[in-house]
RNA sequence: GUGAGUGUAGCUCAGCUGGUUAGAGCACUGGAUUGUGGCUCCAGUGGUCGAGGGUUCGAAUCCCUUCACUCACCCCA
């Protein structure tokens, strides 16, 4: 028997209307923000992936799935999409007619990782994007969705947070300060962090090492090393969320894992997940676009986890459209039959259902209950003689023997009334 | 990659310190109700006890190996 490989997740009608009801939430909410959808590919050449996340990272250390194609060439599956967007932005020259490029895009990401509570091989996230401009109201703009994205998906206990990395030009300064620091207290830090020094020193701030942290609070923060400018664009982005209502708690110890980052980052984190807290994080990445090969724009962005943003989700918010009529035939003359009219109430528009297999009445009026369907329509050797069929309504336990083809004005006409 | 926990019916789980025919609830099928759902009652279908090896007269139970899943570290959405 086949199980699906380890990480790698089915997702089962009863959960599914979950995924569908946040999917058309996002897209309805970022188009009303000017955001539009970009379909990008799956895969990548491994290059566009080492060049652009850090190549001292986890990602692309161990995390990726890459392969050789037939020709040889390294492919790689997303590990997240950002690059791709960037990439595509690139390649179709998107930054020439518009000023500022606002995209989102939904789909998985892959990263060989050991799968746990909302971690997983593959995952899907909801990517936002808006590229070309530095302007901090745009930083605002985003967060402001975000925030109203997640309250329309009917999630409470989440909090967000901010942060501003600093720029190119005043990040390297205070990391070295960083850096500093911690090699004087290296001896009281717990290996990772001792790693950490060299290959990413903010990520130690990360560190659930009670010691570390300890450490870590008395280090120097970022926000009191940016530069002016840097803090007069944090300072902007302040403003501007409250201005917005969106409330928001700084955290001068946000970093990101991803190398691109500069200035505002943000995370939205919840307490009912375990281990793997964030439920989106993003931030603002001026320099990638050039490093990627194009010109010199500015961009920011954020993903949202959908493993992780699903299961915050009350369930009784979400269902598919509930059925309208069951076809339930007696015997294989009126089996033919019900296809038949099932096809034209289907053609209708009517989510209609049959009884498949021969079942006894009894099965299929079962079946029906649980499909918890509003109609049955009952057709036998008599109705199919008599041309009238026996239509019961479910909740009243009334039925009527009627002509088909009234029947199927009657549907023909509630449906143009709109009443179901 | 490291550590811990768990694998018994489609699902959720009982099964005491090894003891002979492996259980319950839910679900499914049938009947009570000859062609009528939800409630009730009765009956039935369904298991190489994750896999392999060992100890033993006897293993779901103890030991070893292995695989899978889960959680945590790490990492990150």
């Amino acid at each position: 028997m086949f199980s699906a490989i380890k990480g790698f997740h089915d997702i089962l009608p009863g959960e599914v209307e979950k995924w569908q009801f946040v999917e058309a939430k996002a897209r309805k909410i970022f188009e009303d923000f000017g955001f539009s959808e970009i379909k990008i590919p799956i895969a990548e050449k491994t290059e566009l992936f080492t060049r652009s996340i850090g190549e001292a990272t986890d990602i692309i250390e161990k995390e990726m799935y890459t392969f050789p194609d037939r020709k040889g060439e390294l492919i790689t599956l997303r590990p997240e999409a950002t690059a791709s967007i960037g990439r595509a932005y690139i390649e179709h020259r998107l930054y020439e007619n518009n000023r500022v490029a606002k995209l989102y895009c939904i789909g998985p990401m892959f990263r060989y990782e050991r799968p746990q509570k909302g971690r997983y091989r593959q995952f899907h996230q909801i990517n936002v994007e808006a590229l070309g401009t530095v302007d901090p109201i745009i930083d605002a703009e985003i967060i402001a969705m975000l925030n109203h994205f997640l309250i329309e998906t009917n999630i409470n206990g989440l909090e967000l947070q901010i942060n501003s990395l600093g720029c190119r030009d005043c990040r390297p300064g205070y990391r070295e300060k960083l850096k500093k620091f911690l090699e004087d207290k290296s001896a009281d830090l717990c290996i990772d962090c001792r790693r950490r020094i060299c290959a990413n020193p903010l990520r130690t701030f990360d560190c659930k090492n009670n010691a570390c942290q300890e450490i870590t609070s008395l280090a120097p923060k970022v926000l009191e090393y940016i530069c002016p400018n840097c803090a007069e664009n944090f300072e902007d982005v302040k403003r501007n969320l409250e201005q917005l209502g969106v409330s928001y708690r700084i955290n001068p110890q946000l970093v990101r894992g991803l190398d691109y980052y500069t200035r505002t980052t943000f995370e939205v984190v919840t307490d009912k997940l375990g281990a793997q807290n964030a439920v989106a994080a993003g931030g603002r990445y001026d320099g990638l676009i050039q490093e990627l090969g194009g010109p010199d724009i500015p961009g920011l962005g954020f993903a949202i986890g959908l493993e992780r943003l699903i299961p915050l989700i009350p369930k009784d918010k979400c269902f598919s459209a509930p059925l309208y009529l069951f076809i339930a035939p007696i015997g294989n003359a009126a089996k033919d039959r019900a296809l038949q009219l099932a096809n034209r109430f289907r053609i209708m528009g009517i989510k209609t259902e049959i009884g498949y297999e021969g079942k006894s009445l009894k099965s299929q009026m079962r079946w029906a209950n649980k499909l918890n369907t509003k109609f049955v329509m009952i057709i036998g050797d008599e109705e199919l003689a008599s041309g009238r069929v026996i239509f019961r309504d479910m909740e009243s336990q009334k039925q009527e023997e009627v002509e088909i083809e009234k029947i199927i004005e009657e549907v023909k006409s509630r449906k143009r009334n709109n009443l179901k």
